[in-house]
DNA sequence: TAGTGGTCTAGACCACTTT
DNA sequence: AAGTGGTCTAGACCACTAC
């Protein structure tokens, strides 16, 4: 009898995800009751809910009402990936952050804009084109397009000291989001503000964000040769 | 009052949110204490505390104790990505899945891998070159060191009809990983694998895995130009 | 040292799903 | 119909930290 009486629900969820790892309760097999494992740890039901609950978050196992608990297939592990502001991400680097506006027009929904946020095709946009610079060397070219009629203070907005981004942070945030990231080779425009040749690789980071199931926004990001995203988990 | 009493720890979640979302509680203002929320919704304090948590779980608020809880400044930013088998990735759309053995050879690790890893400069490491196929055309190229002292079995491992991932997954689950996406550019060995020409544009994840603290693997997956990483949340 | 969140408990009832 | 997880409660004690 081990006598760690403090820090149970922990203990239980890493008791557990031990076996699981180390193959005593094989994948796919059925882990016992709350109500066994809760005797099993002398503590409370609500306490091996917890552990169990914790594990389901992260995807070790899969729990169904009255069929019990399962130790998942595959342990598909799920990268926590943070989406900064450029202004953010520079800094993190230790360079100087500066913004430039580039272009801001309104503009009615060009179609591939109207197919991909699924809006009105005669909806007014606001059209924005940055860059996002550390060092005064180039780190992001953000384009965006913002739907007015979701966010209709956005056109009243001062955009020429912070971009949109940041603006859209503190102004609206957004319910839902879809991001893609891609690899393109740079065009001739591109390949000028990012102060590279053209066909130089680089990667982009497509957003969309709805919010309260309107569409709020398209973002294309693309970031300078070299850089890099990372995580851990 | 409203009579919803079934489903409570969401309802306090969720018009929690909503106050921070329209800005009753602004950002960086403290809110009212667990006790006093628990009164305010008539329910117990271990529900209020569900419901913070999970909004702290995901990025809303911060809590401190005997300081309380705090709106963050910077609202939540974490997509989750989730790193799938090539098998599966190919099957998720459809396609016919194809594995290829390229290499495979015992080594001594590489300078290189000695100071990614952390490993000694003379351990022993399993290198893999892998191609897998959709519709028999390259979907991944998968280059893999793996340290034989912290999986042993791999060395007796079968990688003539599964991948190395595959493999890892099933009987080596880490504990800790890092990854990095980055934008690379085909040299010729790269465009041949991948049926395509020098300097095209490809997304290359590079992945360490630890498991109890050991270096375990490092991988580096090349996908196919065109290749798109997509994530919701 | 006092206030706040963190956690545990024992019991209860409910919701979903399989049989 | 029965078994399993999902959640709520009321009360308790603890741990951290700002004061």
């Amino acid at each position: 009898m081990t006598e760690q009486r403090r820090i149970s629900f922990q203990v239980v969820r890493d008791e557990v995800k031990r076996r699981i790892e180390t193959r005593v309760w094989p994948q796919g097999s059925l882990l016992p009751t709350e109500t066994q494992l809760a005797e099993e740890f002398s503590c409370a039901r609500a306490t091996v809910n917890r552990a169990l609950r914790e594990l389901s978050d992260q995807g070790f196992v899969e729990r169904k009402r009255k069929s019990g608990t399962r130790v998942k297939k595959e342990p598909r592990k799920q990268a926590k990936l943070e989406i900064s502001l450029a202004r953010q991400a520079v800094e993190q680097q230790n360079s100087d952050y500066r913004y430039a506006l580039v272009e801001r027009n309104v503009v009615s929904s060009p179609r591939w804009l109207t197919s991909q946020l699924n809006v009105d095709p005669d909806a007014r946009v606001l059209h924005i084109v940055c860059m996002h610079y550390a060092d005064n060397r180039p780190f992001q070219l953000e384009e965006r397009w913002v739907v007015i009629e979701t966010v209709p203070e956005i056109e009243t907005a001062d955009l020429n000291h912070s971009g949109p981004h940041e603006w859209l942070l503190n102004a609206a945030p957004f319910t839902e989001a879809e991001i893609a990231f891609s690899a393109i080779s740079a065009d001739g425009r591109l390949a000028e503000f990012m102060g590279t040749t053209t066909g130089t690789s680089m990667i982009q980071l497509e957003r969309t964000t709805w919010k309260d199931g309107q569409p709020m926004t398209f973002a294309r990001l693309t970031h300078h040769p070299g850089y890099c995203i990372r995580s851990k988990y």
